[in-house]
DNA sequence: ATGGTGAAGGTGGTCCGACCACCAGCGTTG
DNA sequence: CAACGCTGGTGGTCGGACCACCTTCACCAT
């Protein structure tokens, strides 16, 4: 059996009220901010219990297409598109992907989407990435405050990439990444270094050099790999009592 | 105030389930393809109710981390990483993605693929594609059975190049770009021609040239996109009724 | 008037216990 | 020996009660 593509599971109304939300939004009823109706509601109108439309909910929830405000209601995603963060960090634990592979996968993204930021990014886009440059040199005795502006200064040059997609993908893999880098504090010395840096990549797609855009790019990323690639292997290998053929009784 | 990275809402106890199992998955208690306790058990086990304990599974499922199966039990996924297809097709509806950006993504990802494919594929990859790309030849007149061989062929390129993460993205993104492409049955004309391509692809990637496997890919990508680019233009546009500052009672 | 305070209503979150639907396995039956 | 059908276990659905949280607004003290 070929299963083609995948086999979307899930149970019948699960699937129902998240085709009825895609259809809703696809033809407009539905837009970003937007606030759906209360689950009781809701429930009654879909002719369904208000347990299954939760299931629904928690689903688009889960892929970040709704957020649901406790004692407010459940809107339409509206900020900058993404992807939630724990799935590719669920799916980290899952298959084991190593460190090197996310830097190679994110310096693959930034590096095309710092080129395209050269190429298409417009005025308004550089002024922006000025400002979070100026601001990353002003705070990088502050690692808390400079990866703030870090990040935006990344997710500017993404937008002004003008893909959206590619975007989405970039954030899910930095967002994992951050999961590790949250926790050690940078040295401040390659902070300063590194906004030196952010600043060589800025002027460049301001020149609109596409090509040293990306090398630039390509550049900052190898070096953040380096400086973060210290506080690893000490990683306790997942160990797992070989089962003794009989039950194991897990600790679950 | 700078939300950072991602502002992970959703419930106590969705979280404390999604979290549990992570961790089981993380210290290696849960390995892909193992099954979880019965709902009953595990709730009780969590000291929850059975309904908080489908909450967690739900968004589980819906990251693609558990596999549930009616009358079964479930599981934890084990076969090639993915994130879910849906997640991005309602991303797409929901910020408006372009096609050609889809086609730009994907070409970005499946050229740099072809690319590592040719570095570091090894001779079991190299005899898969050979298999794949005959089977394409054989069946270039009948398009859903083409298209089987078609996916398993970027798939096995996907796997060759070493990277389960770059794997991940590719999939999600042909993945979204196939459900449209899954009504229209491709014309064998352009199969056959598009079996030629990938023929070359393989050799390139089978000689290790690298910069060549790149150029196939991108040049077979663009040819599928121009070759699918005609059925869209009917897409009408999502028309609201502009709510005349009332209530608008919309038909949910 | 102004500002704080607390009650009320609406919304999502959790729980319970029952019952339905599905699947695999095994014994019975022809 | 093969087909049938029962049975136990598992996820799916239901409804309805109650809890936790947020917003609003009337009320009271200043």
């Amino acid at each position: 059996m070929p299963n083609s593509i995948r086999n979307t599971n899930d149970a019948h109304l699960t699937m129902q009220v998240v085709n009825h939300v895609r259809a809703l939004i696809e033809n407009g009823a539905l837009r970003p901010g937007d606030r759906i109706p209360p689950e009781r509601d809701f429930a009654r109108k879909l002719k369904i219990s208000r347990a299954s439309l939760r299931a629904g909910i928690g689903h688009l929830a889960a892929m970040g297409v709704l957020n649901v405000r406790h004692g407010v209601g459940t809107f339409v995603a509206d900020g900058p598109p993404a992807l939630g963060s724990d799935p590719l960090a669920l799916l980290s634990a899952l298959h084991g992907f190593k460190p090197w592979q996310m830097f190679e996968a994110r310096l693959i993204l930034e590096s095309h989407l710092a080129a395209l930021a050269a190429e298409r990014g417009r005025e308004e886009h550089f002024a922006a990435l000025a400002e979070e440059v100026a601001e990353m040199y002003a705070t990088f005795h502050d690692p808390q405050e400079y990866l703030i502006h870090d990040i935006r200064f990344h997710r500017t040059i993404a937008e002004a990439a003008g893909n959206p997609i590619l975007a989405v993908l970039m954030e899910t893999i930095t967002a994992a990444l951050y999961d590790e880098r949250r926790k050690t504090a940078e040295r401040s010395k390659s902070l300063k270094q590194a906004a030196e840096i952010h600043r060589e990549i800025y002027r460049a797609i301001r020149a609109r050099n596409i090509s040293e855009a990306r090398t630039m790019m390509e550049k900052h990323l190898r070096m953040a790999q380096s400086a973060q690639v210290d506080e690893v292997a000490s990683k306790p290998k997942a160990t797992r009592k070989k089962s003794s053929g009989k039950k194991a009784k897990a600790a679950y």
